[in-house]
DNA sequence: CCTTTACTAGAATATTTGTTCTAGTATATG
DNA sequence: CATATACTAGAACAAATATTCTAGTAAAGG
């Protein structure tokens, strides 16, 4: 019902995370020249720049989660090590998206002029994740933080070695992987 | 020889720094609102917003290559051990100085717009750091991939999991020196 | 086919933000 | 004290930026 988008959503996204690869400065007049999307549109589309980035930030999130989770909550004794290993994979598989999730502060994406539906989702996001991550400590007995070190601080520290300019190396996958048993040994 | 400031260089790059903490937004309103320096000293200090931001950097940058630096040139076997501490010894020694170096991308402080010669004295201090770990990694007979990872990439992460809003506990060294170990070990 | 609906387009507007400018102030040095 | 020097102050200006508005276009459903 009604006209279709010649661009897609996931289009803008990308052109968005491409931005912040760059010198990182997103104004709608950088939008509309690497989408040819006009500023009418994105506004009749998306509602403010604001909803615009927070949603570029969930799209990029949910794709991450979907991965990191159904590695951490597949059960067996190495659900940790290939949840860890999920972040360099990830960022393998989907650069554009992995750019957005580890270039960038949190403020960038989100400020009190965020409209609040998107404000709630991305609480429910960050949320599910970290009750995932409670969940897996309990059951494997290690403690929170070695969990938070070994599944998060550690993969996302090694891919910003390389990102947002160079791929993230094959041989990074044995770091991270040396780099979560030392945490859940430590803890 | 002449007036002296009434709110030194220091003062004001922590205010940057305190803002990039908050909603990361720095605009020269909010420096002169934060200061109470008007725009008219900003701009006979610093020159340019580009400068003030530059120089912001630069200021935490070699703050936290003294302690790095210093430690891993000290020698010994555990001279690593104690350069991947500097990280979370450094965040809670000078927690201003760490926010801007461990919650920004370095295109938030730089762009082409950046004077010519602080985009010079940036780039001395980044080959600095980088032809120190180049000579531990020599020295040692650890891989340089093990060392970067080691020494900045999960010590950086780690401390990501707590600033800008909350201290790097003290708890947190073991885990880094663990995963230090873990990376050399591995390479 | 006609209507409804969602999308497109870009000029116009209002706001924010960086920079410049002129006048004035305080301090070190001779 | 006199003067040069660096800093202070904030209004005025120019540029960049977000947002609104009106008119128009393409596709789906009855």
């Amino acid at each position: 019902m009604g006209r279709l988008s010649t661009v897609r959503d996931d289009q803008v996204f990308s052109v968005v995370g491409a931005r912040l690869a760059g010198d990182g400065a997103i104004t709608l007049q950088t939008v509309v020249d690497d989408t040819g999307v006009s500023v009418g549109s994105l506004y009749h589309r998306y509602g403010s720049r604001e909803a615009l980035l927070a949603l570029t930030w969930l799209d990029a999130v949910r794709a991450f989660q979907t991965c990191f989770l159904t590695a951490l909550e597949s059960g067996g004794d190495d659900a940790g090590e290939r949840a860890a290993l999920a972040t360099p994979r990830f960022c393998r598989s989907d650069h554009q998206r992995a750019i957005v999730l580890s270039c960038c502060r949190p403020a960038e994406f989100f400020s009190p002029a965020t409209p609040q539906h998107l404000q709630k989702e991305i609480s429910n996001v960050n949320k599910a994740a970290a009750a995932a991550i409670r969940r897996y400590a309990k059951c494997s007995g290690y403690s929170l933080e070695a969990c938070r070190l070994g599944l998060i601080a550690f993969p996302l520290g090694a891919v910003r070695l390389y990102l947002p300019a160079r791929p993230v190396p094959q041989a990074l996958d044995e770091y991270i992987s040396a780099a979560f048993w030392s945490a859940v040994e430590t803890g």
